[in-house]
DNA sequence: ATAGATGCAAAGAGTTTGCATAGGT
DNA sequence: ACCTATGCAAACTCTTTGCATCTAT
């Protein structure tokens, strides 16, 4: 059976604490905070056994690595931050977009990623510089 | 200047020819029908080149490597297969999604990628077997 | 005491880069 | 002849796996 360690518990608490989909990385920087020697390879077999627990989302956007999100959300979509590359969730959704499909082709699922800039970026520095990269540490609105 | 060689043509031609996205595998595979001794890292650098000139567009789906296609279509989204994995052009379009973003936020683009069954799956097998899973002999519809 | 969990380091997969050679112009 | 393009192999990044050790039960 499946054991309560300090790892798997500060990882947990990361991604929850989040409000947003964590990178691997950032996972690591925020469960480290915990646990001081937390190695990387604990956070991906971590990751993939919360998973398939269903205590956490995969969250996968165009052309980026994986990232994870508390799964206590429904269905939803995502924004990214064109200047801080942050990404956000996105709770409306258009509904059914089954027509937009060729002919003859059954829809079952949408992935939707809208990209801009947030809140923080576009107040903070109009197009201009960006608020930090890593950006572990911020809480910004999430649209909820 | 750029030069005209047996690669750079073989791997426009690949792509140009396949009517839909093609992993830098598949280019590898098809481009290598016109020239025998053809290098991956040739076709990285060629891939990358084309996309510098616009010859050649990005395809990103989410939680799936890189992509390319001709960058003849205008804006334009993508399905996928889920049982022959195969990438299709879908040229219909919601419109505008800047209103489902949280407030505050900006809204410049947007992805979007359906996920269900293709026309060949759909009647070669009923949600059982799959056609070949490298596919890239087939020459399906592409809803155009 | 036992079996799962951890940390490290090595192994994989996909992509990029250095370098000597081949080949367009 | 010049200088870009190629092919190979090594380097890199991200993720997974093997193994000895640690630890929750």
């Amino acid at each position: 059976m499946e054991r309560s360690t300090r790892q798997r518990t500060a990882i947990r608490d990361a991604i929850e604490a989040a409000g947003r989909p964590l990178s691997p990385q950032e996972v690591l920087e925020v469960a480290r905070l915990q646990v001081e020697g937390l190695g990387m390879a604990t956070v991906y077999r971590n990751l993939k056994l919360l998973l398939d627990d269903a205590s956490i989302a995969l969250v996968q956007l165009p052309g980026d690595g994986p990232r994870y999100e508390s799964s206590v959300h429904d269905h939803h979509h995502h924004f990214q931050c064109k200047q801080c590359q942050r990404v956000f969730d996105v709770h409306q959704c258009p509904g059914d977009l089954s027509k937009l499909a060729p002919p003859g082709f059954s829809v079952e699922r949408h992935e939707i990623t809208l990209y801009g800039q947030c809140k923080d970026c576009l107040s903070a520095a109009p197009a201009t510089s960006a608020p930090s990269k890593s950006a572990v540490h911020n809480h910004p609105p999430t649209g909820h």
